[in-house]
DNA sequence: TGTCATTCTGAACGCCTGTTCAGGATGGCC
DNA sequence: GGCCATCCTGAACAGGCGTTCAGAATGACA
């Protein structure tokens, strides 16, 4: 049996996943300026010695934590927009992917990193891989939408950057509340411009 | 005469405005998080003591700092946009704008001043006028295009929201170094969705 | 049950940095 | 020249925080 016996360790694994889930909380709370070991350590209910035990430096656990946040992302990216689906109705996954679970809190953390990776290479590095990724996401969904007739668009590659770079800016609207985009507004937004950039009927992809 | 006489103190309100010029100045390199007092005094030419003799306090210096880019960034737009002009020009001007003055560095200080109104209030309050500021002069645009005749436009508030926002996320990825939005197309970029958005002809923007 | 590597903790260390303070320099004014 | 408010500085102070460390608890194994 790997269970304690009455209030000894948790199975060290488990005990590590709680911390990194505790970082990506605290991070989300209070950014990267203000997260501080102990935050971390009495989130994740331990001491702050044992949060440098296992991952070495504050730097260390963050560095993890995003790590897991970036599987997170490919996983819901992959989830969310199954293979099996007409360009239109992919399009407006993805305006709800961008906008969904509870909105403000997450982007915050996507902007949370974008300040980092200004002077870190390695959350640089992390951003430009998930950023990537996202774009092509898009892109596929504009080829395929061209493929199928359905969409018309002279230039995919700076549609898609546009849209991926909208997406950005409505988040930044969302995250700091601020009130010309409420989040419930947000997918619809994209969406619209999205129709214009398409040369689609909006109604196609506002509708149910 | 208010001219030192040898090595003395220099007139303290240039010495006032020195200080908050570095302010700004480290602010873009460093970030909110990396700038120290000792940085902005080095930058200044002067002590520690002496910026927080004028200013009282860290948060001091930053918040008048910042209050001189408030006030930079209307005389920015004022200037920038001249009122007899027409609405296509106009659009132009609105774009070159977003792109110029080095890019990436001052995009760099917006995203800093978002992320730190995440969690503080006065720099939100900041944030939130000049962004309604702009977005006030980018709707504007949009009105006299569609008086004009020249734009068509049948939701012109969401319009400039997506604009204003579009331009944001792509200040973001100039910001970041990313090879999907060079520096140099970053205008042009914005141009092409606007186009879209106002029903018109692409050349009309893009042009000479 | 005895041994040992792993896991964990509280306390202490040391650095960084914002701020304070006592006093020196300066310049205007009588 | 003498006095005073303003301006300025180096040095010291104090708090916060990441990290270290010595040692306790735990669990696997024989």
């Amino acid at each position: 049996m790997s269970t304690p016996t009455s209030l000894g360790a948790k199975a060290p694994a488990a005990r590590r996943q709680r911390i990194m889930d505790a970082a990506v909380q605290v991070l989300k709370d209070k950014g990267f300026a203000g997260t501080r070991v102990a935050d971390i350590a009495s989130a994740a209910g331990t001491s702050p010695a044992l949060v440098v035990y296992h991952f070495g430096t504050l730097d260390g656990v963050l560095a993890a934590a995003l790590a897991s946040v970036e599987d997170a992302f490919y996983d819901d990216l992959a989830e969310s927009v199954p293979q099996d689906t007409g360009a239109v109705q992919r399009l407006r996954l993805l305006g709800e992917l961008g906008s969904d679970t509870e909105g403000t809190r997450d982007w915050s953390l996507w902007m949370e990193i974008w300040v980092r990776a200004l002077r870190d290479d390695q959350i640089q590095e992390l951003r430009r891989a998930l950023d990537g990724r996202w774009r092509e996401t898009v892109r596929a969904t504009i080829d395929l939408g061209v493929t199928e007739g359905a969409f018309t668009c002279s230039d995919p590659a700076s549609a898609a950057t546009r849209l991926a770079a909208l997406m950005d800016g409505l988040g930044v609207q969302v995250a700091l509340g601020d009130p010309s985009v409420p989040a419930e507004r947000m997918a619809s937004l994209w969406l619209e411009c999205a129709a214009a950039e398409l040369g689609l009927d909006p109604a196609l992809l506002l509708g149910p």
